[in-house]
DNA sequence: ATCAGGTATATTGTATACCGAACATGACAA
DNA sequence: TTGTCATGTTCGGTATACAATATACCTGAT
């Protein structure tokens, strides 16, 4: 072991709290897409200072959680159905290569956090609680990326995640997604599980063209309704 | 043409401003990794005072090419070479998925940009100028990415490209590495001209493994010498 | 009623001054 | 070598002010 590691280095800035923080409620729908953020109205709910609250945003701009307008404010993202398109198609290739990863390195202690995992998904699917399902799959989905052992790779698919969380919108509520979801993501912990790389590959891309392909169909629905 | 397309929207922030020519600088190396980039001195450089810097800051600190460690200041990210490998393990998925969308939508016009970049390349090669190389080969992998018509894509392969581009080392100092290069990316570009979407992204995705072994190949030599 | 033009107001972008906290450094002692 | 202390530097954050810009509203002319 290196001496390096165990440099501990951080703790938390107001910055970075708030950081998360709004990163937090962005994703958790608190804060709509299109919604404007005002600097005061941040600082004063939060009771501190303009700048912290304006760096928080600027690192959220960079992630393209929020869009800034110089002189107009900054703005929750909206995503448009064609930036979800090809957030999927990326995402086709880095699931896939997750998958592929975590398939090389399966131990056997990861297979039974991933099964864990499963098993929670099909209780959920059973009672048919629809946050425990979105919940559960991406908790299935970060897994593999962590055990992947690729922390850029890591990083790209949590951003991604982040982005098409955006859409509030989850290809789980078209009908008989979430039972396709549960089979696909039985498929894909066999390849893992029996360190069959290629099929690993492909069964994760497949899975989530599909997850892609209904996320589409419940958006341009909404768009029809909305 | 619709009046919305006179709409200018976005002029410059100093903050803006700023994040730019940071970042220029950073990736043509006049700030070297491991460097501290203190905010009053970069204040008193540009002239201006240390709120627009901070926040360009923060947007680099986002994006990987600085580290920030509180109450110590901002450094050059020093890019190890297990993140090296982790970042050359995602491009290759990710130069192999916009290699096989330009291969789809190749169209006769975008063939010829490709082609007369190969030819400048040739050239450069001929002439042995290493700088020329470098500068072709990131055009022409940037030409791809564009060709791709995925926006997502393209801005996480810049970004990639750019955390590599730290490094400062090339694989193309590694002997007959230049001559491999051409050959491969003349491959690539059949590939995508004869619109054969697999060879394409099988072609482009081991062009990125080779450069990357050779690339890493380099780091260790040059660990080994520095 | 419509629209150009002006005005008031709000918010952002930037500057400045200041403070405490954390860190770096070097001297010094044990 | 280790520990302690004093000192200076820089950062993180606050408070305030002001310029630039956007927005909404109002007015009067047509």
């Amino acid at each position: 072991m290196s001496l390096d590691d165990l440099r501990l280095s951080d703790f938390k800035t107001m910055q970075q709290s708030v950081f998360e923080k709004l990163r937090e409620a962005i994703l958790a729908g608190h804060f709509r897409p299109g919604q404007r953020l005002v600097e005061r109205e941040l600082a004063q709910a939060m009771q501190i200072s303009r700048t912290p609250i304006r760096e928080a945003l600027r690192k959220l701009e960079e992630e393209k959680l929020v869009t800034n307008i110089p002189y107009r404010g900054v703005f929750v993202s909206e995503v448009t159905a064609e930036t979800a398109a090809e957030v999927y198609q990326v995402r086709m290739a880095l699931e896939g290569l997750a998958a592929a990863l975590a398939a090389e390195k399966a131990a056997p202690e990861d297979l039974a956090l991933l099964r864990g995992i499963m098993v929670d998904l099909e209780k959920a699917s059973e009672k048919g609680h629809l946050d425990e399902l979105i919940e559960g799959n991406n908790r299935f989905h970060a897994t593999i990326a962590k055990l992947a052992g690729n922390q850029v790779l890591r990083e790209i698919l949590q951003t991604l995640q982040a982005n098409i969380g955006l859409l509030r919108v989850t290809s789980l509520s078209v009908p008989g997604r979430p039972e396709a979801t549960l089979e696909e993501h039985w498929g894909i912990y066999e390849a893992i599980a029996a360190q069959d790389v290629t099929r690993a590959r492909e069964l994760a891309a497949e899975h989530v063209r599909r997850a892609g392909e209904a996320a589409g169909k419940e958006l341009t629905k909404r768009g029809e309704e909305g």
